[in-house]
RNA sequence: GGGCCAAUAGCUCAGUAGGUAGAGCAACGCCCUUUUAAGGCGUGGGUCGUUGGUUCGAACCCAACUUGGCUCACCA
Protein backbone atom coordinates (compact mmCIF):
# COMPACT_ATOMS: atom_id res chain seq x y z
CA UNK A 1 0.00 0.00 0.00
CA UNK A 2 1.14 3.42 -1.16
CA UNK A 3 2.12 5.92 2.01
CA UNK A 4 -0.83 8.22 2.69
CA UNK A 5 0.43 11.24 3.06
CA UNK A 6 -2.78 13.65 3.41
CA UNK A 7 -5.23 13.72 7.02
CA UNK A 8 -8.18 11.98 5.13
CA UNK A 9 -6.36 9.03 3.89
CA UNK A 10 -4.31 8.47 7.28
CA UNK A 11 -7.78 8.61 9.05
CA UNK A 12 -8.82 6.23 6.76
CA UNK A 13 -6.37 3.99 7.16
CA UNK A 14 -6.71 4.27 10.99
CA UNK A 15 -10.49 3.40 10.80
CA UNK A 16 -9.56 0.55 8.49
CA UNK A 17 -6.89 -0.48 11.05
CA UNK A 18 -9.09 -0.22 14.48
CA UNK A 19 -12.48 -1.04 13.00
CA UNK A 20 -11.45 -4.14 10.46
CA UNK A 21 -12.86 -5.36 7.53
CA UNK A 22 -16.16 -4.73 7.14
CA UNK A 23 -18.70 -4.62 4.25
CA UNK A 24 -20.02 -1.03 4.63
CA UNK A 25 -18.66 1.53 6.46
CA UNK A 26 -20.44 4.34 8.54
CA UNK A 27 -19.15 7.80 8.59
CA UNK A 28 -21.59 10.25 10.56
CA UNK A 29 -22.24 14.12 10.91
CA UNK A 30 -24.45 16.09 12.29
CA UNK A 31 -26.01 19.22 14.05
CA UNK A 32 -28.82 21.19 15.50
CA UNK A 33 -30.44 22.89 13.25
CA UNK A 34 -31.10 25.73 16.03
CA UNK A 35 -30.21 28.73 13.68
CA UNK A 36 -28.28 29.96 10.39
CA UNK A 37 -25.49 26.46 9.55
CA UNK A 38 -22.97 29.05 9.84
CA UNK A 39 -18.95 28.18 8.08
CA UNK A 40 -17.62 26.41 10.92
CA UNK A 41 -20.40 23.28 10.87
CA UNK A 42 -19.49 23.01 7.46
CA UNK A 43 -16.18 21.97 8.59
CA UNK A 44 -17.21 18.74 10.13
CA UNK A 45 -18.94 17.97 7.10
CA UNK A 46 -16.60 18.56 4.36
CA UNK A 47 -14.36 17.09 7.19
CA UNK A 48 -15.94 13.65 6.90
CA UNK A 49 -16.60 13.95 3.36
CA UNK A 50 -12.92 13.87 2.94
CA UNK A 51 -12.22 10.99 4.71
CA UNK A 52 -15.46 9.07 3.05
CA UNK A 53 -13.83 9.44 -0.28
CA UNK A 54 -10.35 8.73 0.80
CA UNK A 55 -11.77 5.13 1.99
CA UNK A 56 -13.69 4.80 -1.19
CA UNK A 57 -10.23 5.11 -3.00
CA UNK A 58 -9.06 2.59 -0.88
CA UNK A 59 -11.82 0.28 -2.28
CA UNK A 60 -14.37 0.44 0.82
CA UNK A 61 -17.97 0.75 0.55
CA UNK A 62 -19.07 3.72 2.62
CA UNK A 63 -22.38 5.06 4.24
CA UNK A 64 -22.34 8.92 4.69
CA UNK A 65 -25.09 9.87 7.19
CA UNK A 66 -25.64 13.32 8.30
CA UNK A 67 -28.23 13.39 11.28
CA UNK A 68 -30.19 16.62 11.21
CA UNK A 69 -30.84 17.03 15.41
CA UNK A 70 -34.25 18.52 14.74
CA UNK A 71 -36.09 17.25 17.79
CA UNK A 72 -34.13 19.37 20.05
CA UNK A 73 -35.54 22.28 21.79
CA UNK A 74 -36.06 26.48 20.71
CA UNK A 75 -33.85 27.21 23.22
CA UNK A 76 -33.37 30.66 22.28
CA UNK A 77 -33.83 33.41 19.52
CA UNK A 78 -31.04 33.97 16.91
CA UNK A 79 -30.52 37.60 16.71
CA UNK A 80 -30.66 37.01 12.56
CA UNK A 81 -34.11 35.32 12.72
CA UNK A 82 -36.62 38.27 11.68
CA UNK A 83 -39.79 38.46 14.22
CA UNK A 84 -37.99 38.06 17.47
CA UNK A 85 -41.55 38.42 19.44
CA UNK A 86 -43.30 36.00 17.62
CA UNK A 87 -40.54 33.44 17.77
CA UNK A 88 -39.66 33.70 21.37
CA UNK A 89 -43.46 32.66 22.00
CA UNK A 90 -41.90 29.14 20.66
CA UNK A 91 -38.99 28.91 23.37
CA UNK A 92 -39.11 25.42 24.68
CA UNK A 93 -40.44 23.74 22.07
CA UNK A 94 -38.72 21.47 19.70
CA UNK A 95 -37.26 23.29 16.80
CA UNK A 96 -39.72 21.59 14.06
CA UNK A 97 -42.75 22.66 15.75
CA UNK A 98 -41.15 26.65 16.00
CA UNK A 99 -42.83 28.27 12.48
CA UNK A 100 -40.06 29.45 9.45
CA UNK A 101 -40.58 33.45 9.74
CA UNK A 102 -38.27 33.30 6.86
CA UNK A 103 -41.04 32.04 4.74
CA UNK A 104 -39.17 29.46 3.38
CA UNK A 105 -39.85 26.21 4.87
CA UNK A 106 -42.69 24.42 6.80
CA UNK A 107 -40.65 24.89 10.20
CA UNK A 108 -38.10 26.38 11.46
CA UNK A 109 -35.41 24.02 11.48
CA UNK A 110 -36.26 22.93 8.01
CA UNK A 111 -35.17 26.66 6.56
CA UNK A 112 -31.94 26.20 8.22
CA UNK A 113 -31.46 22.28 6.76
CA UNK A 114 -32.62 23.83 3.21
CA UNK A 115 -29.90 26.33 3.25
CA UNK A 116 -27.39 23.38 3.70
CA UNK A 117 -29.13 20.75 2.03
CA UNK A 118 -28.98 23.17 -1.55
CA UNK A 119 -25.78 24.03 -0.99
CA UNK A 120 -23.54 20.85 -0.31
CA UNK A 121 -24.26 19.53 -3.51
CA UNK A 122 -22.40 22.50 -5.17
CA UNK A 123 -19.07 21.40 -3.68
CA UNK A 124 -20.00 17.81 -4.31
CA UNK A 125 -21.19 16.75 -0.75
CA UNK A 126 -23.99 14.33 -0.84
CA UNK A 127 -24.70 12.77 2.61
CA UNK A 128 -28.01 10.95 3.90
CA UNK A 129 -29.79 13.18 6.13
CA UNK A 130 -31.37 11.62 9.13
CA UNK A 131 -34.47 13.36 10.43
CA UNK A 132 -34.14 12.64 14.48
CA UNK A 133 -37.61 14.83 14.90
CA UNK A 134 -39.08 11.94 12.37
CA UNK A 135 -37.60 9.48 13.78
CA UNK A 136 -38.29 10.10 17.68
CA UNK A 137 -42.21 11.28 16.47
CA UNK A 138 -42.69 7.74 15.34
CA UNK A 139 -41.33 6.07 18.29
CA UNK A 140 -38.42 4.83 16.27
CA UNK A 141 -36.25 4.44 19.53
CA UNK A 142 -38.66 3.20 21.64
CA UNK A 143 -36.77 -0.07 22.48
CA UNK A 144 -33.87 2.47 23.15
CA UNK A 145 -35.01 4.60 25.20
CA UNK A 146 -36.66 1.65 27.28
CA UNK A 147 -33.24 0.60 27.73
CA UNK A 148 -31.46 3.73 28.74
CA UNK A 149 -34.39 3.74 31.39
CA UNK A 150 -33.32 0.37 32.50
CA UNK A 151 -29.64 1.35 32.41
CA UNK A 152 -30.69 4.17 34.60
CA UNK A 153 -28.16 4.34 37.25
CA UNK A 154 -25.07 2.64 35.08
CA UNK A 155 -25.55 6.13 32.79
CA UNK A 156 -25.81 7.94 36.01
CA UNK A 157 -22.41 7.05 37.29
CA UNK A 158 -20.57 7.52 34.20
CA UNK A 159 -22.26 11.26 34.00
CA UNK A 160 -21.07 11.56 37.70
CA UNK A 161 -17.49 11.07 37.05
CA UNK A 162 -17.07 14.83 36.31
CA UNK A 163 -19.95 16.74 36.86
CA UNK A 164 -19.62 19.08 40.00
CA UNK A 165 -23.16 19.06 40.93
CA UNK A 166 -24.16 15.11 40.64
CA UNK A 167 -27.02 13.65 39.08
CA UNK A 168 -29.29 11.77 41.65
CA UNK A 169 -31.84 9.00 41.31
CA UNK A 170 -34.60 11.70 40.15
CA UNK A 171 -32.86 12.52 37.32
CA UNK A 172 -33.97 10.50 33.97
CA UNK A 173 -32.37 9.82 30.95
CA UNK A 174 -35.29 10.91 28.97
CA UNK A 175 -36.83 14.36 28.51
CA UNK A 176 -40.66 14.58 27.86
CA UNK A 177 -42.42 17.11 25.36
CA UNK A 178 -45.66 17.88 27.02
CA UNK A 179 -48.67 16.76 24.58
CA UNK A 180 -51.09 19.70 26.01
CA UNK A 181 -48.20 22.58 24.93
CA UNK A 182 -45.23 20.71 23.15
CA UNK A 183 -43.00 22.87 25.41
CA UNK A 184 -40.66 20.59 27.41
CA UNK A 185 -41.26 22.22 31.04
CA UNK A 186 -41.98 18.74 32.41
CA UNK A 187 -41.01 16.56 35.05
CA UNK A 188 -40.85 12.78 35.06
CA UNK A 189 -42.95 11.35 38.03
CA UNK A 190 -42.74 7.68 37.22
CA UNK A 191 -41.36 5.17 34.17
CA UNK A 192 -43.62 1.89 34.57
CA UNK A 193 -40.70 -0.57 33.70
CA UNK A 194 -41.78 -1.15 30.10
CA UNK A 195 -42.87 1.60 27.92
CA UNK A 196 -45.29 3.92 30.19
CA UNK A 197 -44.03 7.24 31.42
CA UNK A 198 -45.63 9.50 33.67
CA UNK A 199 -44.96 12.89 33.31
CA UNK A 200 -46.41 16.45 35.02
CA UNK A 201 -46.58 19.14 32.28
CA UNK A 202 -45.37 22.01 35.35
CA UNK A 203 -46.75 24.87 33.37
CA UNK A 204 -50.79 23.75 33.27
CA UNK A 205 -49.78 21.47 36.41
CA UNK A 206 -51.48 18.65 34.45
CA UNK A 207 -50.22 14.61 35.11
CA UNK A 208 -50.49 12.28 31.68
CA UNK A 209 -49.02 8.55 31.32
CA UNK A 210 -47.69 8.16 27.86
CA UNK A 211 -46.64 4.91 26.13
CA UNK A 212 -43.18 5.79 24.17
CA UNK A 213 -43.97 3.45 21.60
CA UNK A 214 -47.16 4.99 20.50
CA UNK A 215 -46.54 8.94 21.43
CA UNK A 216 -43.76 11.03 20.27
CA UNK A 217 -43.27 12.85 23.04
CA UNK A 218 -40.15 11.48 24.26
CA UNK A 219 -36.50 11.57 23.47
CA UNK A 220 -33.22 10.69 24.88
CA UNK A 221 -30.55 13.14 26.56
CA UNK A 222 -27.99 14.77 24.26
CA UNK A 223 -25.40 12.41 26.09
CA UNK A 224 -27.05 9.19 25.84
CA UNK A 225 -28.96 9.99 22.23
CA UNK A 226 -25.61 10.13 20.32
CA UNK A 227 -23.86 7.03 21.67
CA UNK A 228 -27.18 5.31 21.41
CA UNK A 229 -27.53 6.28 17.49
CA UNK A 230 -23.68 5.20 17.23
CA UNK A 231 -24.98 1.82 17.98
CA UNK A 232 -27.95 2.06 15.86
CA UNK A 233 -26.64 3.41 12.84
CA UNK A 234 -23.29 1.28 13.55
CA UNK A 235 -21.38 4.34 13.16
CA UNK A 236 -17.22 3.97 12.41
CA UNK A 237 -16.30 7.25 12.03
CA UNK A 238 -17.72 10.68 13.43
CA UNK A 239 -15.58 13.73 14.36
CA UNK A 240 -16.81 16.42 16.68
CA UNK A 241 -15.77 20.20 17.61
CA UNK A 242 -13.70 20.57 20.25
CA UNK A 243 -16.61 21.21 22.59
CA UNK A 244 -17.26 17.41 22.68
CA UNK A 245 -13.27 16.65 22.83
CA UNK A 246 -12.92 17.80 26.07
CA UNK A 247 -12.29 15.47 29.13
CA UNK A 248 -15.96 15.22 30.46
CA UNK A 249 -17.38 16.48 27.33
CA UNK A 250 -19.69 14.52 25.59
CA UNK A 251 -17.57 12.25 23.60
CA UNK A 252 -15.82 11.27 26.73
CA UNK A 253 -18.70 10.40 28.08
CA UNK A 254 -20.37 8.88 24.91
CA UNK A 255 -17.39 6.31 24.77
CA UNK A 256 -18.30 4.77 28.41
CA UNK A 257 -22.32 4.79 28.06
CA UNK A 258 -22.09 3.24 23.99
CA UNK A 259 -20.73 0.15 26.02
CA UNK A 260 -24.07 0.17 27.46
CA UNK A 261 -25.90 0.08 24.58
CA UNK A 262 -23.63 -2.83 23.29
CA UNK A 263 -21.12 -0.86 20.89
CA UNK A 264 -18.00 1.00 20.62
CA UNK A 265 -17.36 4.21 20.44
CA UNK A 266 -16.47 5.62 16.69
CA UNK A 267 -12.61 7.10 15.54
CA UNK A 268 -12.92 10.87 15.69
CA UNK A 269 -10.88 13.66 15.33
CA UNK A 270 -11.45 16.91 16.81
CA UNK A 271 -11.63 19.69 14.83
CA UNK A 272 -10.74 23.57 15.49
CA UNK A 273 -13.17 26.19 14.90
CA UNK A 274 -13.18 28.71 12.23
CA UNK A 275 -12.95 32.24 12.02
CA UNK A 276 -14.00 35.02 9.82
CA UNK A 277 -11.57 38.29 8.49
CA UNK A 278 -12.24 40.76 6.23
CA UNK A 279 -16.14 41.45 6.44
CA UNK A 280 -15.53 45.03 7.84
CA UNK A 281 -18.26 45.74 10.85
CA UNK A 282 -20.59 43.13 9.31
CA UNK A 283 -19.84 40.31 11.44
CA UNK A 284 -20.20 40.12 15.28
CA UNK A 285 -21.97 38.00 17.61
CA UNK A 286 -23.83 40.63 18.45
CA UNK A 287 -25.72 41.50 15.29
CA UNK A 288 -26.29 37.79 15.09
CA UNK A 289 -24.61 38.20 11.40
CA UNK A 290 -23.43 34.94 10.22
CA UNK A 291 -21.44 33.72 7.99
CA UNK A 292 -22.73 30.77 6.10
CA UNK A 293 -21.89 28.08 3.06
CA UNK A 294 -23.89 29.84 0.45
CA UNK A 295 -21.97 33.07 1.65
CA UNK A 296 -18.12 31.64 0.89
CA UNK A 297 -19.16 30.73 -2.21
CA UNK A 298 -20.54 34.22 -3.14
CA UNK A 299 -16.32 34.90 -3.08
CA UNK A 300 -14.66 31.32 -3.63
CA UNK A 301 -15.42 28.56 -6.07
CA UNK A 302 -16.46 25.12 -4.47
CA UNK A 303 -12.78 24.08 -5.63
CA UNK A 304 -11.31 27.22 -3.60
CA UNK A 305 -13.91 26.19 -0.77
CA UNK A 306 -12.60 22.70 -0.66
CA UNK A 307 -9.57 23.62 -1.42
CA UNK A 308 -9.56 25.73 1.79
CA UNK A 309 -10.30 22.79 3.89
CA UNK A 310 -8.57 20.02 2.68
CA UNK A 311 -5.14 21.22 2.63
CA UNK A 312 -5.78 22.68 6.26
CA UNK A 313 -5.17 19.67 9.01
CA UNK A 314 -8.48 19.63 10.81
CA UNK A 315 -7.10 20.46 14.27
CA UNK A 316 -5.76 23.66 13.57
CA UNK A 317 -7.81 26.97 13.75
CA UNK A 318 -7.67 28.87 10.62
CA UNK A 319 -9.70 31.92 9.14
CA UNK A 320 -12.15 32.59 5.96
CA UNK A 321 -11.01 35.98 4.69
CA UNK A 322 -12.92 38.66 2.71
CA UNK A 323 -10.14 40.75 2.36
CA UNK A 324 -7.46 41.11 0.22
CA UNK A 325 -6.24 37.68 1.03
CA UNK A 326 -8.57 36.21 -1.07
CA UNK A 327 -6.25 37.06 -3.98
CA UNK A 328 -3.50 34.82 -2.15
CA UNK A 329 -5.76 32.12 -1.82
CA UNK A 330 -6.73 32.18 -5.18
CA UNK A 331 -2.86 32.49 -6.51
CA UNK A 332 -2.50 29.61 -3.96
CA UNK A 333 -5.12 27.36 -5.62
CA UNK A 334 -3.65 28.02 -9.22
CA UNK A 335 -0.09 27.12 -7.87
CA UNK A 336 -1.51 24.42 -6.68
CA UNK A 337 -3.19 23.03 -10.08
CA UNK A 338 -0.25 23.94 -12.18
CA UNK A 339 1.78 21.68 -9.98
CA UNK A 340 -0.76 18.86 -10.17
CA UNK A 341 -0.64 19.41 -14.12
CA UNK A 342 3.38 19.38 -13.95
CA UNK A 343 3.40 23.20 -15.04
CA UNK A 344 5.49 24.23 -12.17
CA UNK A 345 8.18 22.91 -10.88
CA UNK A 346 8.24 20.78 -7.25
CA UNK A 347 10.56 18.69 -4.93
CA UNK A 348 9.20 15.08 -4.80
CA UNK A 349 8.26 15.35 -0.80
CA UNK A 350 6.23 18.15 -2.00
CA UNK A 351 4.29 16.63 -4.95
CA UNK A 352 2.48 13.82 -3.81
CA UNK A 353 1.25 16.21 -1.06
CA UNK A 354 -0.14 18.80 -3.26
CA UNK A 355 -1.46 16.13 -5.86
CA UNK A 356 -3.77 14.66 -2.72
CA UNK A 357 -5.02 18.00 -1.72
CA UNK A 358 -5.82 19.02 -5.50
CA UNK A 359 -7.38 15.68 -5.65
CA UNK A 360 -9.81 16.68 -2.65
CA UNK A 361 -10.42 20.01 -3.83
CA UNK A 362 -12.42 18.52 -6.94
CA UNK A 363 -16.09 18.58 -6.91
CA UNK A 364 -16.67 15.59 -8.80
CA UNK A 365 -13.87 13.96 -11.23
CA UNK A 366 -10.47 15.42 -11.41
CA UNK A 367 -10.60 17.33 -14.48
CA UNK A 368 -8.49 16.71 -17.37
CA UNK A 369 -6.81 20.12 -18.47
CA UNK A 370 -5.90 22.97 -15.90
CA UNK A 371 -8.38 25.61 -15.46
CA UNK A 372 -8.23 28.70 -17.74
CA UNK A 373 -6.24 30.81 -15.17
CA UNK A 374 -6.37 34.33 -15.14
CA UNK A 375 -4.69 35.91 -11.83
CA UNK A 376 -7.75 37.23 -9.57
CA UNK A 377 -6.99 40.75 -9.51
CA UNK A 378 -6.26 40.84 -13.46
CA UNK A 379 -9.69 39.36 -13.63
CA UNK A 380 -11.48 41.70 -11.58
CA UNK A 381 -10.15 44.21 -13.91
CA UNK A 382 -11.57 42.87 -16.90
CA UNK A 383 -14.43 42.73 -15.16
CA UNK A 384 -15.14 46.31 -14.03
CA UNK A 385 -13.31 47.40 -17.90
CA UNK A 386 -16.33 45.52 -18.79
CA UNK A 387 -19.09 47.01 -16.42
CA UNK A 388 -19.45 43.04 -15.20
CA UNK A 389 -20.54 41.59 -18.50
CA UNK A 390 -19.19 38.30 -17.58
CA UNK A 391 -19.98 36.71 -20.89
CA UNK A 392 -18.06 39.71 -22.97
CA UNK A 393 -15.08 38.87 -20.83
CA UNK A 394 -14.88 35.45 -21.23
CA UNK A 395 -15.41 35.61 -25.47
CA UNK A 396 -12.38 37.82 -24.98
CA UNK A 397 -10.28 35.10 -24.68
CA UNK A 398 -9.84 33.09 -28.08
CA UNK A 399 -7.93 30.49 -27.21
CA UNK A 400 -10.47 29.22 -24.12
CA UNK A 401 -11.08 25.52 -24.70
CA UNK A 402 -14.56 24.24 -24.37
CA UNK A 403 -14.38 22.07 -21.06
CA UNK A 404 -12.79 25.44 -19.39
CA UNK A 405 -15.37 28.03 -19.91
CA UNK A 406 -18.04 26.87 -17.36
CA UNK A 407 -15.22 27.16 -14.38
CA UNK A 408 -14.11 30.34 -16.06
CA UNK A 409 -17.59 31.84 -15.79
CA UNK A 410 -17.80 31.01 -11.73
CA UNK A 411 -14.26 32.25 -11.11
CA UNK A 412 -15.88 35.53 -12.95
CA UNK A 413 -18.94 35.82 -10.69
CA UNK A 414 -17.07 35.35 -7.77
CA UNK A 415 -14.38 37.86 -8.73
CA UNK A 416 -17.24 40.29 -9.48
CA UNK A 417 -18.95 39.40 -5.85
CA UNK A 418 -16.10 40.26 -4.46
CA UNK A 419 -14.68 43.48 -6.05
CA UNK A 420 -18.24 44.94 -5.83
CA UNK A 421 -19.00 43.61 -1.98
CA UNK A 422 -15.30 43.30 -0.17
CA UNK A 423 -12.88 44.58 -2.37
CA UNK A 424 -11.08 48.20 -0.99
CA UNK A 425 -12.07 51.04 -2.27
CA UNK A 426 -8.60 51.58 -4.39
CA UNK A 427 -9.42 48.34 -6.35
CA UNK A 428 -12.98 49.42 -7.65
CA UNK A 429 -13.38 51.55 -11.18
CA UNK A 430 -15.62 52.45 -13.36
CA UNK A 431 -14.94 53.35 -16.86
CA UNK A 432 -16.69 56.51 -17.82
CA UNK A 433 -19.60 56.23 -20.30
CA UNK A 434 -20.95 58.76 -22.98
CA UNK A 435 -23.47 60.47 -20.48
CA UNK A 436 -21.22 61.28 -17.67
CA UNK A 437 -20.69 64.20 -16.84
CA UNK A 438 -17.08 65.40 -18.40
CA UNK A 439 -14.14 65.82 -15.74
CA UNK A 440 -13.13 69.52 -15.73
CA UNK A 441 -9.42 69.92 -16.70
CA UNK A 442 -6.53 73.00 -16.28
CA UNK A 443 -5.85 74.23 -19.72
CA UNK A 444 -2.34 72.35 -19.73
CA UNK A 445 -4.38 69.24 -18.18
CA UNK A 446 -6.60 69.41 -21.41
CA UNK A 447 -3.97 69.60 -23.85
CA UNK A 448 -1.97 66.58 -22.61
CA UNK A 449 -5.22 64.80 -22.63
CA UNK A 450 -5.65 65.64 -26.87
CA UNK A 451 -2.45 65.07 -27.46
CA UNK A 452 -3.01 61.67 -26.10
CA UNK A 453 -5.69 61.13 -27.72
CA UNK A 454 -4.15 61.83 -30.74
CA UNK A 455 -1.42 59.45 -30.06
CA UNK A 456 -3.47 56.56 -28.99
CA UNK A 457 -5.20 56.64 -32.15
CA UNK A 458 -2.71 56.56 -34.53
CA UNK A 459 -0.75 53.97 -32.23
CA UNK A 460 -0.59 50.43 -33.56
CA UNK A 461 -2.94 48.37 -30.23
CA UNK A 462 0.34 45.97 -29.56
CA UNK A 463 3.20 47.85 -28.78
CA UNK A 464 3.19 48.35 -24.95
CA UNK A 465 6.23 49.73 -25.25
CA UNK A 466 5.70 52.33 -27.83
CA UNK A 467 2.43 53.40 -25.55
CA UNK A 468 4.06 54.19 -22.86
CA UNK A 469 6.59 56.35 -24.98
CA UNK A 470 3.20 57.92 -26.61
CA UNK A 471 2.01 58.63 -23.21
CA UNK A 472 5.77 60.46 -22.08
CA UNK A 473 5.12 62.20 -25.53
CA UNK A 474 1.79 63.79 -24.69
CA UNK A 475 3.29 65.23 -21.28
CA UNK A 476 5.79 66.83 -23.18
CA UNK A 477 3.92 68.30 -25.77
CA UNK A 478 1.38 69.80 -23.17
CA UNK A 479 4.82 71.29 -21.12
CA UNK A 480 3.47 69.58 -18.54
CA UNK A 481 5.06 66.63 -16.22
CA UNK A 482 4.17 62.88 -16.44
CA UNK A 483 3.43 62.93 -13.01
CA UNK A 484 0.58 65.26 -13.97
CA UNK A 485 -0.80 64.01 -16.94
CA UNK A 486 -1.38 60.34 -15.26
CA UNK A 487 -3.86 61.76 -12.83
CA UNK A 488 -5.45 63.69 -15.30
CA UNK A 489 -6.29 60.90 -17.94
CA UNK A 490 -7.47 58.20 -14.64
CA UNK A 491 -9.91 60.99 -13.55
CA UNK A 492 -11.13 61.41 -17.90
CA UNK A 493 -10.98 57.00 -17.61
CA UNK A 494 -12.11 56.29 -14.77
CA UNK A 495 -12.85 59.51 -12.61
CA UNK A 496 -10.11 58.95 -9.46
CA UNK A 497 -6.72 60.09 -9.00
CA UNK A 498 -4.92 56.93 -9.73
CA UNK A 499 -5.34 53.52 -11.57
CA UNK A 500 -3.97 50.27 -12.83
CA UNK A 501 -0.51 50.61 -15.13
CA UNK A 502 -1.65 53.30 -17.52
CA UNK A 503 0.05 51.67 -20.35
CA UNK A 504 -1.10 48.19 -20.10
CA UNK A 505 -4.82 49.50 -18.80
CA UNK A 506 -5.29 51.06 -22.15
CA UNK A 507 -4.16 48.09 -24.00
CA UNK A 508 -6.38 46.17 -21.81
CA UNK A 509 -9.25 48.23 -22.47
CA UNK A 510 -8.53 48.89 -26.61
CA UNK A 511 -7.56 52.05 -28.13
CA UNK A 512 -11.22 52.23 -29.50
CA UNK A 513 -12.97 52.40 -26.32
CA UNK A 514 -10.11 54.42 -25.04
CA UNK A 515 -10.43 57.18 -28.16
CA UNK A 516 -13.82 57.07 -27.57
CA UNK A 517 -13.78 58.68 -24.02
CA UNK A 518 -10.74 60.88 -24.94
CA UNK A 519 -12.05 62.44 -27.85
CA UNK A 520 -14.49 63.73 -25.61
CA UNK A 521 -12.15 66.21 -24.77
C1' G B 1 -9.54 22.62 38.98
C1' G B 2 -9.10 18.97 34.54
C1' G B 3 -7.96 18.65 29.36
C1' C B 4 -6.49 20.29 24.38
C1' C B 5 -3.74 23.50 21.09
C1' A B 6 -0.16 27.12 19.81
C1' A B 7 4.94 29.47 20.33
C1' U B 8 9.74 28.90 13.68
C1' A B 9 12.46 35.37 9.46
C1' G B 10 9.99 42.22 10.49
C1' C B 11 4.56 40.08 9.43
C1' U B 12 1.34 35.59 8.21
C1' C B 13 2.48 30.86 8.43
C1' A B 14 4.41 25.67 6.16
C1' G B 15 7.50 21.95 7.90
C1' U B 16 3.91 13.85 11.65
C1' A B 17 7.90 8.84 8.51
C1' G B 18 14.04 12.55 13.69
C1' G B 19 18.87 13.44 8.73
C1' U B 20 22.35 20.58 6.78
C1' A B 21 15.62 25.19 8.50
C1' G B 22 11.15 26.77 3.92
C1' A B 23 7.18 29.87 1.30
C1' G B 24 4.42 34.30 0.61
C1' C B 25 4.30 39.32 1.83
C1' A B 26 7.47 43.31 3.64
C1' A B 27 12.66 45.24 3.14
C1' C B 28 16.83 46.03 0.00
C1' G B 29 19.09 45.85 -5.02
C1' C B 30 18.74 45.43 -10.36
C1' C B 31 15.98 45.21 -15.17
C1' C B 32 11.65 46.77 -18.20
C1' U B 33 15.10 54.20 -20.99
C1' U B 34 10.45 57.51 -16.95
C1' U B 35 3.64 56.02 -12.23
C1' U B 36 0.84 56.23 -7.46
C1' A B 37 -1.97 49.73 -8.54
C1' A B 38 -1.59 44.25 -11.72
C1' G B 39 5.71 42.68 -14.72
C1' G B 40 10.60 40.07 -14.30
C1' C B 41 15.27 38.71 -11.74
C1' G B 42 18.15 38.68 -7.40
C1' U B 43 19.86 39.52 -2.07
C1' G B 44 19.84 39.71 3.02
C1' G B 45 17.42 38.00 7.36
C1' G B 46 15.91 32.75 12.27
C1' U B 47 19.95 30.12 19.37
C1' C B 48 12.82 26.89 15.60
C1' G B 49 9.48 29.94 23.64
C1' U B 50 13.06 28.17 28.06
C1' U B 51 15.72 24.15 30.57
C1' G B 52 16.88 19.21 30.83
C1' G B 53 16.56 14.07 28.68
C1' U B 54 16.55 9.98 24.67
C1' U B 55 19.64 9.59 20.03
C1' C B 56 25.35 9.08 15.98
C1' G B 57 21.90 13.11 14.99
C1' A B 58 15.89 16.74 17.59
C1' A B 59 11.88 22.37 15.12
C1' C B 60 10.01 17.18 15.25
C1' C B 61 10.15 12.16 20.51
C1' C B 62 9.98 12.50 26.37
C1' A B 63 9.78 15.58 31.11
C1' A B 64 9.32 20.22 33.52
C1' C B 65 8.51 25.30 33.03
C1' U B 66 6.94 30.30 30.64
C1' U B 67 3.41 32.88 27.67
C1' G B 68 -1.08 33.08 24.84
C1' G B 69 -5.68 30.91 23.24
C1' C B 70 -9.64 27.40 23.48
C1' U B 71 -12.67 23.91 25.95
C1' C B 72 -15.20 20.84 29.92
C1' A B 73 -17.00 20.57 34.76
C1' C B 74 -24.92 23.78 32.78
C1' C B 75 -27.64 22.49 28.12
C1' A B 76 -27.35 20.51 23.49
Amino acid sequence: MEQSVHWADIYADKIIREKGPKELYTCASGITPSGTVHIGNFREIISVDLVVRALRRKGCNVRFIYSWDNYDVFRKVPKNMPEQEKLATFLRKPITLVPDTTGRAENYARGNELDVEEKLPLVGIYPEYLYQAQRYRSSLYAEQMKLALEKKSEIIEILNQYRTTPLDDSWWPIAVFSSFTDKDNTTILSWDGEYGITYRDNDLDKVETIDMRTTPYTKLHWRVDWPMRWVYEGVDFEPAGKDHHSQGGSFDTSRQVVELFGGHAPVSFQYDFISIKGRGGKISSSSGEVVSLGDVLEVYTPEITRYMFASTRPNTEFSISFDLDVLKIYEDYDNCERRYFGLLPVNDKKREQERRIYELSQVGEVPSTPSYQIPFRHLCNLLQINGGDIEAVISSFTDIKEDQVERLRTRCRCAWAWITQFSPEDFRFALAGDNDEKISLTEAENKGVKALCKKVSEWDGEDEKDLAQRIYDSAAEAGIEPTELFPAVYRVLIGKEKGPKLALFIKTVGKERICKILSRY
